[in-house]
DNA sequence: CATGTTATGTTATGTTATAACAATCGTCAA
DNA sequence: TTGACGATTGTTATAACATAACATAACATG
């Protein structure tokens, strides 16, 4: 999994790709990507920062969406079930899966300057959750990672502004 | 760090263990355990199950304390501040920490049978953290580590159930 | 076109958490 | 002792996040 959100990158390629990635997924698996479906998840796609249910529901008012709670709930929940998105648990906001044929759930850098969100895949996180659950006997069915600091391009930020001092 | 939780053991140690090291610890500190806050970490300690703020706030009114959420919620802070319990992000409920001393935040356990929490704190996770983080030039400030599944006590009731069949 | 299933609309409510300001308590020095 | 200050608590209101329940509409299929 290739770190993109941290690093400069033409984000309308993000946006086509999980878009169309999501059109081909659905069409195989016979699932519907509604209008209001594929919007909200142009909208969490938006950019790379996780985005809340209420702002993604005042984005689907304004474009004449039906504007009801359930709607966008009703949507993020299919997304998810499709692996088309994570909720990130820390802040309540969803972020979209740039790898969702196989179902996972990721690990998350968040940047508490930038509030860009990346998902990783790393074995060694995963390993290490194996071994210390089996050392207690404990059989893992899901889990929540979720890590904030402060990514590379921050951190070359404020060095910068340090150093203009 | 042992696995208390999951296993048989007698729970009103961990309480009054709880309970003094908190009080120690404030006092060490100069910082106040009031009625309340103390209260409170005693009824997060009732159990390994991690309990949620407006549960706290029902226990408090049939106590007699105030009942609105600030009081709950400020003294769920000022105990969280001071290392005494943790918040579990993925279920919006907190537990009390075994381990005040030091600030850290842990990594959990949680078992979806028993619904109790098991805090760990785990080298090769965090090291696995550090890890992953490195390599995205990434620099951790805190996580968020929450594990579900079965608790080794409640995969033997099941097994022994199913045997039974 | 009748039927069952899936998706959406609609209203209401449940759940979790904080803002803002007033009143009280504890501490400590004048 | 008092009065000034910061910390704590009381109180009211509201923000933010999420779901229940039931009605209606759209879609697929025979
Ligand atoms: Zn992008
Ligand atoms: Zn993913
Ligand atoms: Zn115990
Ligand atoms: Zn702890």
């Amino acid at each position: 999994m290739l770190t993109t959100a941290f690093s400069p990158h033409d984000h309308s390629h993000c946006i086509t790709t999980a878009i169309n990635h999501a059109q081909d997924l659905c069409a195989d698996r016979s699932v519907r990507l509604t209008p209001v479906r594929q919007r909200v998840l142009e909208l969490v796609w938006h950019s790379h920062q996780p985005i809340g249910a209420y702002e993604l529901l005042a984005s689907l008012a304004k474009e004449g969406f039906n504007s009801a709670p359930p709607t966008v709930y009703r949507a993020l929940e299919f997304l998810s079930e499709q692996g088309l998105l994570h909720k990130l648990e820390s802040i309540n906001a969803y972020v979209g899966c740039c790898n969702p044929d196989t179902p996972h759930q990721g690990h998350f850098l968040l940047c508490q300057a930038c509030n860009q969100a990346q998902e990783l895949d790393s074995q060694y996180i995963t390993l290490a959750l194996k071994h210390s659950a089996e050392q207690h006997g404990f059989e893992i069915q899901s889990h929540t990672i979720e890590i904030v600091g402060t990514c590379q391009g921050c951190l070359d930020k404020s060095k910068a502004v340090e150093y203009k001092i």
